[in-house]
DNA sequence: AACCAACGGTTCAAATAATGAACCAATTAT
DNA sequence: ATAATTGGTTCATTATTTGAACCGTTGGTT
């Protein structure tokens, strides 16, 4: 790995649970060295990338992303598109709608729209990382992802995050094998408890899938009735968010998508 | 100049007018070895912050940048940042300072900052709404905002909030053209009596008027010299802020912006 | 008050990774 | 056909990164 990559790979460690992350502690965290580290952050601060909390103290991620951001929304309008597209989603649904994209190897929540319909409502953090085995939208990229992939991810240990979370690999391959065949994926309880959501994948412009467009909502609410209409809603936003970013959808998956939007 | 910079200000050359650049123009711009920024763009790739648009081609920014602004906007959010600067800023003028933002079509304060310098000092309200022509930060917004909102505003009733409120609208017009000349706009009693403001506009990341930052004196303080260093410390820090949310200021602005903080 | 551990930051010889001229193969323009 | 330009690759030379040890401070314990 290269001193740049290694450099980046630094800005990884911050999250919303960790904001800010001392020196000491991101040498700890990457392994390297305190003095590489050092040398690194003050690369990244002079760039921008990175910035000090006060005076000697802790590193946050700096400015130049949120310009960065911005032009890279200028270029690709993904995430203008997607909120759109969120926005549309939530209030057809009247439930939350959340979008995750696929980077490297990890999903990680996007943005996402709630619905004033219900008082109680399924809440979602951006930028939080979402597993492939227990969230409808890892599953839907999974099943449309390449069979490498697949293997890879599931031959990593599987966290259960709640009792209903399904972790044996079999019992995930099928699953995976009903949403290539639906075009839809579901997760009952799988990520939070009383969470029932419903997934779709979006893809890019090599047909690959980019992440996921989802519907969730509390596990009472999701009648046979509302599980229609928001599959329904679902399929035709995720069609037009991928037709929108510039994508197409490879042709096992095309005979999902309903005629209009 | 170390790797890890110099990989960084690769993606500098990035902009509205130039989303996509290939390898061998990158290398120009850069002046760098083709070589070496293919290294450096190989890793950026690899790293999500940059991808390439088909097989080959060119060279643009990539995903990574949106999660970590995602994450920058959950760590440091607009409030934390200004409060930051009215600190600087009224510890550098002796003055209060105050900071308002563009809601819809309602301009509101959202922080100020006492300096402990005088023992008489301007107050102020938060989320106090703010009128578009009586006050130093409306005029400064107004100034940078499209034609549209501005004949809005105007052809609305103007109260005369003091005996020197200005409330002709052809005047405020005038007004508002000398603001965008000197980038700074001026309200003497306009909004409180015996209170001499200066404001200028901070900029979003699609370079329209965000709100803006002000600085409010007793009339009989704001002496000539007092009133060269404000302007200055005061272009100097909107600039900073501007920068420091990921907004740009428009070309037509820029001029006015001082090298150094 | 003395102590200790942990912090951010710095140094410098040793080790490693970056560099760039030349070179491909494939397009694209002439 | 030909010439120029594209993205991408190679490898000996070189310059940068690396990391153990070292500061000066800070904040908590004894």
């Amino acid at each position: 790995m290269g001193t740049v990559s290694k450099a980046l790979s630094l800005l990884g460690y911050f999250s919303q649970t960790r904001p800010e992350i001392g020196l000491s502690d991101l040498a700890r965290l990457s392994g390297m060295n305190k003095a590489t580290v050092y040398r690194m952050m003050s690369e990244l601060v002079e760039q921008g990338f990175a910035e000090q909390t006060f005076q000697g103290k802790s590193y946050r991620l700096g400015p130049e992303v949120l310009r960065l951001a911005a032009l890279r929304e200028a270029a690709v309008p993904l995430l203008s598109v997607a909120r759109e597209m969120l926005a549309r989603l939530s209030e057809a649904t009247g439930e939350t709608a959340h979008m995750s994209i696929l980077q490297g190897a990890r999903l990680n929540a996007l943005a996402h729209h709630y619905s004033a319909r219900h008082g109680t409502r399924v809440t979602m953090e951006d930028a939080e990382v979402l597993s492939f085995h227990g969230t409808a939208s890892g599953l839907a990229v999974l099943a449309f992802s390449d069979a490498a992939f697949v293997d890879g991810v599931l031959a990593l240990p599987l966290v259960a995050h709640t009792a209903q979370t399904e972790t044996r690999p079999e019992a995930i391959r099928a699953r995976i094998a009903e949403v290539r065949r639906s075009g839809l994926a579901e997760s009952v309880g799988g990520f939070e408890a009383d969470v029932h959501s419903l997934a779709a994948p979006v893809f890019d412009a090599q047909g690959r899938p980019l992440g996921a467009l989802a519907v969730a909502a509390p596990v009472g609410r999701m009648t046979p009735d509302q599980w229609a209409c928001a599959a329904h809603d679902l399929r035709a936003c995720a069609a037009d968010l991928t037709r929108r970013v510039g994508g197409f959808a490879p042709a096992r998956f095309t005979a999902h998508i309903p005629e209009e939007v």
